[in-house]
DNA sequence: GGCTCCATGTAAGGAGTTACATGATTCA
DNA sequence: TGAATCATGTAACTCCTTACATGGAGCC
């Protein structure tokens, strides 16, 4: 890796489920990916493979076949310059982090002019809807809970709770803002 | 544009503009893109200019050169058809939307053990002090409220603002979670 | 034996990023 | 006249998406 470079947000996460859930196959990984609640993480094999062998090449994980199995099956573990990469991935935050992200929904709420009052009803309706299925959801419990580390994941599930729940509370304002029925 | 294909993210955007604000100039979309408060557009000339193309392409903008001008400069305005794409695009909400986006601190949070207790808070004393600072700038009003849809952009806005409130007392909780101090 | 899951990858194509390139207009 | 801004674009590169391809392990 080029010096002074930064890992790209899903190298970082890749990373990060190694660090902190390894040894862990590259298909492991992918599965955590999978299983998110949170959008945004597509988990194609064409972005997992080719990231897990990028960090390999940087000497941020090591790969160990298993012994007694005829599959390619090698387990994957942070090397101490992979934890050192993590970390200064995660303190280099930058300025605009912080701020919000682009929201698929927000974005379309912008132009909701262009629709007939009626369509502008259903599309906040079916947002809500959305909303409301994501947060039961992200309330479940993580199925898998081994981690080194569940006390900063129990952090992070809150947040994604509480992130749905302020979307609720501000569809349910963007309806009475454009004078549209519950 | 191939049948029942939608619009990626960036051209629904791009025509949400053009509709909204036209006639304009594909530098003036950009403008607009650098100007956002939401972090994640950006704006580069390589995904504007193709984007505006494309949508030139499938009709659903029409491009007019300003005469006295000696610029290869356009006024971009949405056709019927482009009008009729950005219902579509809107309206054919998908499921996973609505649910929490990835973000940046919040994948970072989850790994937080990675960090010695005192790098823990002050990654979070940094998250929070973004966070404020984006708040502060989510709340100031548009420099150009030309709209065709001023209260559907205001609803958009209060959607950020809420959105940053939202981080704001989920990292207090952080905190809290992880006895870090203040 | 067959189905499901485990397990790893590649190829083609599309879209975005960064950097480069060019030139007109406006205003001090 | 010089600087900032308006204005449009291209080229190389990287990364992601979708689809395809292959085969072993475990279980009924």
């Amino acid at each position: 890796m080029a010096k002074g470079q930064q890992l790209t947000e899903l190298e970082g996460a890749v990373l990060g489920i190694i660090w902190s859930r390894g040894p862990i196959t590259a298909y492991g990984v992918r599965q955590r990916f999978m299983r998110s609640t949170t959008r945004g993480w597509s988990a194609s094999t064409g972005a997992i493979y080719p990231a897990i062998e990028r960090l390999a090449e940087y000497g941020f994980i090591s790969r160990t076949p298993q012994a007694g199995d005829g599959r390619a099956s090698r387990k994957l573990q942070a090397t101490k310059s992979g934890a050192e990469a993590l970390r200064s991935w995660i303190v280099e935050i930058q300025d605009w982090m912080g701020g919000a992200m682009v929201d698929p929904i927000r974005t379309r709420v912008i132009y909701l002019g262009v629709l007939p009052a009626k369509d502008r009803a259903s599309f906040l309706q079916a947002a809500t809807r959305n909303a409301e299925a994501a947060l039961i959801e992200a309330r479940q419990p993580p199925l898998d809970p081994q981690t080194r580390d569940p006390k900063s994941l129990s952090a992070a599930m809150l947040g994604a709770q509480m992130d749905i729940e302020a979307r609720i509370r501000w569809l349910a304002k963007v309806r009475e803002m454009l004078d549209l029925p519950e």
